[in-house]
DNA sequence: GGCTTTAGCTAGCTTGTCTAGTAATGAGCA
DNA sequence: TGCTCATTACTAGACAAGCTAGCTAAAGCC
C-alpha cells in the first residue's frame, strides 16, 4: 500500500486521503483470511467440522425464525446429498448437540432440534464477533453508510458476474428460489 | 431492511438516506455468501479442491514474486501436513497443471513450476472477477474508498478479536514456526 | 567426521463425502 | 377407495483427502 503508515490504538491506520483501489481489494482479502482464520478456530474449538457448523447456525436461524428445519433443507443449504445429511445429523446427535424430533406436518421428515448445549456452544462463538461487527456498521454515520452499502452491492455483483461465466449451470443450477 | 425499496439496472437499490447499520451487515453476508458461490463454481468448473486451488493461487503468485516456490511453503500455507502437501502435489500433477522440479539452491526441496495449461485454468477463472472488483473499487473517489477502507479495518478487528479468546490453543497450537 | 534438523515420500488409518438402493409417507387421479 | 408416482430419510459400500508414524537424503552445526 502506498499510503503512508501510522500506528493507532486500533492498529496500523493509513493516511485516508491516498487509499488506492488496490488498497480497497487488499483489504477485502485481509478480511477474509481473517474470516477463514475465525472459522477455522471455532471449528477446532468445538471438534466440528465446516458444514456441521454451517448446518448449527441455520438449525439456530431457523428456529429463531420460528420456522422448525428439516433435514432436507440441510441438504440444499450445505449442497451435500440426504445421506451425507443424514451422518451429519448422526454426527451432532452424537456430539449432543441437536436432537431429532418427530415433524407433526409431515411424518417422512424429521425436524430438528437444537440443544441448550449446541445453542450455547454455538452462539458462545459467533454472538461476541456479530456484536462487534455490528458495533463497527453502528459507528458509521448515514452517509458512510450509504457509500458502504453500495460498494458492497457492487462487489456481490462483480463476483456474481465474474463467476457466472466459466460455470454454465454446474450441477441443477442454484437451487434456492431466488436462483442466480 | 427498513429502506424504501426501487428497482434499478443493477438491482435492488435502497434509498441511501436510510441505510441501518443492520443492512449493511447484511450486505457483507450476502457479498460473503457471493464469493462462497463464486469459488466453489471454480472448484467445480475445473476439477479441484479447494485447497488444490489456494496451493494453484499461490504458486502463480510466487513466481509472479521470482520467488519459486517449495513444497514446505504449501503446508504453511495451507495448514496441512507435508504428507498432505505430497497427496495435493500428486493431484496437481496428475492433472497436468504443475510439474516438479530440482530445486537447485537446496537437493531436498522440489520446485513446484505450473505449466501453461495449469496457469491458464486458474488465471481464466480469476482475471476476470478480478478485474470487475478492481473497475468497482476505483469507480469509489478518494473520500469514498478512504470511508470503505476504514469499515474494512474494522471488520476485519472485529473479526479476529471476536475469535481470538475463545480458542486458546485448540490442538497443539499453531504448526508455525511462532507456534508452542 | 558425527549429530541434529529439515524436506519430502510411503504406508496405513480416519473422516466426510458420494452413489445406489430401500422403507415409509404424502399427493394426485381414476 | 385403491393405485401410482414423488419425496424424505436411512443403510451399505466406495472413494477422496486429510492425518500420524516412520523413512531417506540433504543441509547445518558442533
Amino acid at each position: 500500500m502506498p499510503a503512508t503508515a501510522t500506528y493507532t490504538s486500533s492498529g496500523y491506520w493509513y493516511d485516508e486521503g491516498r487509499v488506492g483501489a488496490v488498497d480497497v481489494l487488499n483489504l477485502f482479502r485481509r478480511y477474509r483470511a481473517a474470516d477463514e482464520r475465525m472459522q477455522r478456530r471455532s471449528r477446532e474449538s468445538m471438534q466440528m467440522g465446516d458444514n456441521d457448523l454451517r448446518a448449527m447456525r441455520f438449525l439456530l436461524q431457523s428456529w429463531a425464525k420460528g420456522r422448525p428445519p428439516v433435514a432436507r433443507e440441510l441438504a440444499e443449504l450445505l449442497r451435500i446429498s440426504t445421506a451425507s445429511v443424514t451422518a451429519l445429523i448422526d454426527r451432532l446427535v452424537r456430539a449432543g448437540h441437536v436432537v431429532r424430533e418427530a415433524n407433526p406436518e409431515d411424518r417422512r421428515s424429521v425436524v430438528l432440534r437444537t440443544t441448550e448445549h449446541g445453542d450455547a456452544c454455538v452462539r458462545g462463538t459467533l454472538d461476541r464477533m456479530h456484536h462487534e461487527m455490528m458495533a463497527a456498521a453502528e459507528r458509521l454515520d448515514p452517509s458512510e453508510r450509504a457509500v458502504v452499502a453500495r460498494f458492497l452491492r457492487e462487489m456481490t455483483e462483480a463476483v456474481d458476474r465474474g463467476a457466472a461465466e466459466d460455470a454454465p449451470e454446474p450441477r441443477g443450477g442454484e437451487r434456492s428460489p431466488a436462483g442466480a
